[in-house]
DNA sequence: CTTAGGG
DNA sequence: CCCTAAG
């Protein structure tokens, strides 16, 4: 095994992506280099940090002295690790000094290892660690029996209890967690703040240990390539804490522990099980035929934004069709739960003054509800079950007169005809017809006034005008949600009203074909995987998405494709279209929190380290892209929360390690470079860790 | 659409 | 997470 060239632009030792690709943006402005530069330490830090999985054995540790010879030790370890680290062509393995002994060796394990652990790190090994992890308290601890105890501690332990441990610290805290279970002084300080209940666990600076130094062959466990937490996996029941074996760090056989879950999912954890479940990075060529389509995927990836906007055009559907095609797995599940759901709640009041009532509505809604809407209490309708039903007071727009107060308990949806395949799941039929009814939803709904059954189309003539009062019987008025018309720009009337628009023409029934059933058929050949992805598929939602090497996933695209979101023609040149788009941003909610797993987090880091920040969208792609609800940006951010959390100074991802105690920073061993005595007039910033730290350990 | 960065 | 500027 060869180090690859990379190691040429190691920074400061840490694994740099290979070749790094300037994004656009960043060459232009000639920041790329730098960012980039940071970034690897970052990288490699929070690849420490995560996956716990340093590259040092354990033996590397001082054993049993702190004195100045130790230091002395510690310094020929480092010289040779960097002699090591520089010599492309030797063997990983790295000496390290304890005692002189050369069986205690600092481990690199081998060198794809390496590679894929993204340390090859010219530096000192023990010093970064130190200085990132805090290492193991058996190699800082200045009293000398705390780091024997330390040590016996780590040694005792075997991985499984590792694992355990590991996972129940992370079950602990979500701020803890993020370090794969591994404790950095900062996250475990925040733990502590956080949670001062829980500082027993943050008291275990075993933990640290045991992660940080884990066998060789431990280390030499492949790292998770992606994150994906296939909730098409066998899910077991959730529980409190995860199976022993959760830890990701067994070679072969990877376990990941998902936990992102909702956010107050009572710290559930899924173990998931599933052997070989993470793909082994793919290689070059097959990854770039997989982010070509990912991204022709991604780029089509219809937000809400692009539903509405697409629906504007009178020719909206075979873009959103193709759209649809392209969309598969991808389909973000936060369109419709989260931006859309208030739409409608808010649009049909802001809808019903605006004129838009239409007679080709009317016949709709007194075709699709057989007259149901007609009636005052309109039901919930068909297997839909998504009527936007709710209760509350309309109060009218009379000045200052008697109020009518209204009580509207639901609101049939208008509608609309479903073409589904016979061997569709009845799980793709009901997810069919929700996004159908989703859609229609979400994209602009008018509300119908009928009274005594009869459409009330003046919009202009008051309540009292029309008949409606407050002495009226509330079952003479009812409500219907109409669709807005897909129409051509519509004209003003002419007539009294300046805002009523005409829309004479009824308006055909919307269907939502199947895209290509056929087609689908032919793939999916077995229906009975299909139920069960299908239904996996739905939970999936609230999880992360299924592997992307599973085959299955074509099925499950393929009935997704079978769900014809339908284009609605929205605010088609509203009547007041500037107040729709206000409300429409007013409306949109915030997403629902859902911490980053640990999985997550390493698959982030690992993916970063791969491929260096600012390309967030390869990130993406890479490592999320079957974690629909993790946008780049969402990894974006939570990279900088990462790289704050982990308190990375400046100072420090510029590549300066700062030492994490003095009895370090006066050895010999700093003297060895240049940066290291560069370090020493940096020991404020050490002296804050310090102390930081023994608040922890 | 992506990225970066502030909030 | 959201928002937005910038490219």
């Amino acid at each position: 095994m060869v180090l690859q060239k990379r190691l040429d632009y190691g920074f400061n030792g840490y694994q740099v992506p290979p070749v790094p690709r300037a994004t656009r943006s960043a060459r232009r402005r000639g920041s790329f280099k730098k960012k980039h530069e940071e970034n690897q330490i970052c990288a490699f830090d929070l690849l420490a940090i995560v996956a716990g999985k340093l590259l040092l054995d354990k033996k590397s540790a001082p054993s049993s002295s702190n004195t100045s010879a130790d230091k002395d030790q510690c310094a020929v370890i480092n010289s040779a690790v960097k002699n090591k680290w520089q010599d492309v062509e030797k063997s990983l393995k790295v000496e390290a000094c304890d005692q002189g002994s050369s069986d205690k060796n600092i481990y690199v394990s081998d060198l794809s290892h390496v590679h894929r652990q993204g340390c090859s790190s010219k530096e000192s090994l023990v010093t970064q660690n130190d200085l990132n992890l805090g290492l193991a308290s058996a190699l800082t601890k200045p009293d000398c029996a705390e780091r024997s105890n330390a040590e016996r501690l780590v040694s005792g332990q075997t991985k499984n209890e590792i694992g355990t441990f590991a996972s129940k610290a992370e079950g602990d805290s979500s701020e803890y967690r993020e370090f794969g279970g591994c404790k950095l002084e900062a996250a475990t300080k925040r733990a502590v703040k956080d949670e001062p209940h829980k500082s027993g666990m943050v008291q275990s600076s075993t933990v640290a240990n045991m992660c940080n130094l884990e066998d060789p062959v431990v280390l030499d466990a492949k790292p998770p390539a992606l994150v994906s937490s296939d909730s098409r996996a066998k899910v077991p029941a959730c529980g409190n804490h995860i199976s022993n074996s959760s830890y990701p760090t067994n070679q072969d056989d990877l376990h990941v522990v998902s936990r992102d879950d909702d956010e107050n999912s009572s710290g559930c954890t899924h173990p998931i099980t599933t052997k070989k479940f993470f793909r082994p990075a793919p290689r070059i060529g097959d990854r770039r035929i997989r982010k070509f389509l990912a991204s022709k995927c991604w780029k089509v990836a219809p937000r809400l934004k692009d539903a509405t906007v697409s629906n504007c055009d009178g020719n909206f559907k075979p873009v959103f069709r193709k759209r649809q095609n392209c969309y598969r797995h991808q389909r973000s599940e936060r369109i419709y739960p989260f931006k859309k759901r208030k739409h409608f709640a808010y649009s049909s009041p802001s809808n019903s003054d605006g004129g838009m009532s239409c007679e080709f509505v009317s016949d709709l809604s007194l075709k699709g509800s057989n007259g149901d809407a007609s009636v005052s209490r309109s039901r919930m309708h068909g297997a839909t079950g998504a009527s936007s039903s709710f209760a509350g007071q309309r109060t009218s727009f009379l000045p200052r007169d008697s109020h009518v107060k209204l009580r509207i308990k639901s609101f049939s949806v208008p509608e609309f005809l479903i073409e589904i395949p016979e061997s569709s799941t009845v799980g793709s039929l009901k997810r069919t017809v929700m996004e159908a009814v989703t859609a229609i939803l979400g994209s602009g709904l008018h509300v119908g006034v009928l009274l005594q059954g009869k459409k009330v189309r003046e919009d202009n003539k008051t309540l009292r005008q029309t008949g409606i009062s407050h002495n009226n019987q509330l079952d003479a008025l009812g409500f219907c949600l109409e669709p807005n018309p897909s129409q051509t720009p519509p004209s003003l009337s002419p007539g009294d009203s300046p805002f009523l628009l005409q829309c004479d023409t009824p308006q055909p029934i919307r269907r939502y074909p199947p895209t290509t059933g056929e087609v689908n058929q032919d793939i999916c050949a077995d229906p009975e995987p299909h139920v069960n992805n299908l239904g996996n598929y739905i939970e999936s939602d609230h999880d992360s998405a299924p592997s992307p090497t599973d085959t299955s996933m074509d099925k499950n695209s393929n009935s997704k494709a079978l769900v014809a979101v339908p284009a609605m023609n929205v605010e088609a040149l509203a009547v007041v279209p500037a107040h729709q788009k206000s409300k429409r941003s007013e409306i949109a909610q915030r997403r629902i929190r859902r911490p980053f797993s640990v999985t997550e987090v390493e698959a982030l880091v690992h993916a970063v380290e791969k491929l260096g920040t600012g390309r967030w969208r390869d990130v993406k792609l890479q490592a999320f892209d079957n974690a629909k609800h993790r946008t780049y940006v969402d990894l974006k951010d939570k990279w900088k929360t990462l790289v704050h959390t982990a308190r990375i100074s400046p100072q420090q991802r510029r590549g300066e390690p700062v030492p994490p105690r003095s009895s370090w920073t006066g050895s010999s061993l700093h003297t060895l470079t240049g940066r290291s005595s560069r370090r020493s007039s940096s020991s404020n910033t050490s002296r804050q860790r310090l102390a930081f730290s023994s608040e922890i350990w």
